[in-house]
DNA sequence: TTGAAAGCGGTACCAA
DNA sequence: TTGGTACCGCTTTCAA
């Protein structure tokens, strides 16, 4: 069999070709599919000759000759997470009608990796970039000053914000659910919390936990068990932890409402009595604790409206430069709930 | 104040500022970038100036010269679903190692957002493509036939591949169940499962529990109840109606494990034992099933390994491509293994 | 080992 | 309303 000569050396259809089919200059075509001025007989020619040849525009090649991506980043410690998981989804309903894609990154809880990915991702000159957390490395900061790309910090209240962000005082709401468990007259109230700093998140509940202990004269009974991602069996271990160090807590705040799971199942397999013989809290609202026997009592915190206020700041950042207008500063201290439940 | 004119119309550093700060050519810089020849004094300077500029290549431009992206897409039907999120997980640690990038869609079950988003994404040039389940709309597989791009489907066994695929057969695991729940000793097995045809892997199970049953000469005993994504609020509902219609039930299989956990749940609240009075299995082997009371008999499918196995299929097909060896066809069958607990 | 020129696939700008 | 040209930032190719 002769060689063959490839007319074109393969792949997808190009906008020049479109043109060629179409009878019309590659400006025509681009006309057409931004839909500005073009007279209807070309206009569906065009259209015809795109449909035929089933015609993708590249959106790198746009991307470079406009001068900016269609890409929004979202970087989460755990994409397993519920919570996080929600908050990716709520800044992809937030982005994506804008024609804007997410590019997603993984930091399994490690801010050198965090700062890996935001190195990788910006080079893809994303419109904006959505972090989860505050605490974050300098070089991280200083890259993302730098890159002068839209950022919005979630889940939590930076000290220093890099740009904008959406959260709440994770410190503030475990104290409210401490003063909760107090009006509910409990007065040995202990909390479990995993043993990794990373968890910045934690330590802020944790933190919480501690200042509105103090502030009710109250002495604290902690147990710091298992690294990030907090599980199920995390807190079934720290509670039988907690029971062997505390025998006389009456209550337990847990740092999640997996770990608050985990512990009450365990309690179920040692004779304790939830809440007789220990009450226990959790925070996050995971839908386990909806469900479970007895139902959990919680701090509730909307991680979806958490990722879908993301993306409109990032979105309204993005018009702004667009018209020039400064970068709206600030952020919004989103709300968090103290939901009662049968377990305390 | 007078208006100054701006040497540069702005924005991140290019090769070109690198180059003309280290005093070498854009080609020096790119080559030094790249690992390759350059002597030792030059590659230092260049170096230097990356550092100093804080340099990051822009990856669209790299992508538009090199003619290749350096995007994997993964498409999930949920994000929110811990399974898929684990698949996620998997395909990103085995794809970023490469210098990949995931750009993330949410199907939420639809088939016509997941033609949407994969003529979206298609559009940015990606690597590989790994798609969730293997009903897809005929303008999907056409759509990713054209393009060419290798494409990896998951969680299930195609019929009619578009490309590859790493995934088990969902009806024979669920069939597998029903025999385990037989050779316990029940009888009157009832399947819980969703209302959505959308859900085609819930179908599956359904349509295996069915084959099984029958098989065993046994009378199928099913409640539909529900939307895509099944919740454990689902599973609740659903074996009230279960226990209503067909009030004999001594076991039930369901869809997933959230909805066993919301159907046990339910029967502790209904005063109905588990697995006395009503045995509960299980699919997916979530977290929840294995610290729950009573811990749950499910399927196991490994969906973090699933993820991985797809980004090294992927992996390979690009290096294949690279090579111009033809792209190895075939998939990959994976294990699912029965786990027997308490609950049954 | 290094550099100059061309071109990847689009869009902005200006002219017709 | 349409087309030509330059150029976005990088890599490939070829020559020095």
């Amino acid at each position: 069999m002769p060689a063959e000569v490839p007319p074109r050396p393969a792949g997808p259809p190009r906008m020049a070709d479109v043109a060629r089919l179409a009878g019309v200059s590659k400006m025509t075509v681009s006309r057409v599919l931004a839909g500005r001025d073009a007279s209807a007989a070309t206009r569906q020619r065009v259209q015809a000759a795109i449909d035929e040849l089933g015609y993708l525009p590249d959106a790198g090649a746009g991307a470079l000759s406009r001068g900016h991506s269609e890409f929004v980043v979202a970087l989460v410690p755990s994409i397993m997470s519920s919570n996080f998981a929600d908050t990716v989804r709520g800044l992809g309903d937030a982005v994506t009608p804008h024609g804007l894609s997410l590019l997603l990154g993984d930091t399994h809880y490690h801010l050198e990796e965090e700062a890996r990915l935001v190195r990788t991702l910006l080079r893809h000159r994303p419109r904006g970039m959505m972090l989860t957390g505050t605490a974050h490395l300098d070089s991280t900061r200083h890259l993302l000053r730098q890159a002068g790309v839209p950022v919005v910090e979630t889940w939590d209240v930076p000290s220093e914000p890099i740009d904008q962000w959406v959260g709440f005082s994770n410190a503030e709401a475990a104290a409210a659910m401490v003063r909760h468990l107090h009006g509910q007259g409990y007065r040995r109230i202990g909390f479990i919390g995993g043993a990794s700093p990373l968890d910045h998140r934690g330590r802020q509940r944790q933190s919480g936990y501690q200042v509105a202990l103090t502030a009710l004269g109250l002495a604290p009974r902690l147990v710091e068990h298992g690294a990030s991602p907090i599980t199920m069996s995390h807190g079934g271990e720290a509670v039988r932890l907690l029971l062997q160090r505390y025998p006389d807590c009456d209550a337990v705040l847990c740092v999640s409402d997996l770990s608050a799971f985990g512990a009450i199942m365990e309690c179920h397999r040692l004779g304790v009595k939830v809440p007789g013989g220990l009450a226990v809290a959790g925070f996050g609202d995971f839908e386990v604790s909806r469900y479970c026997e007895p139902p959990i009592t919680t701090v509730a915190v909307d991680p979806y409206t958490l990722g879908v206020k993301a993306g409109e700041l990032l979105i309204r950042a993005m018009q702004g430069e667009r018209d020039g207008n400064p970068r709206p500063a600030g952020g919004e201290l989103t709300g968090y709930s103290i939901i009662s439940r049968a377990s305390t």
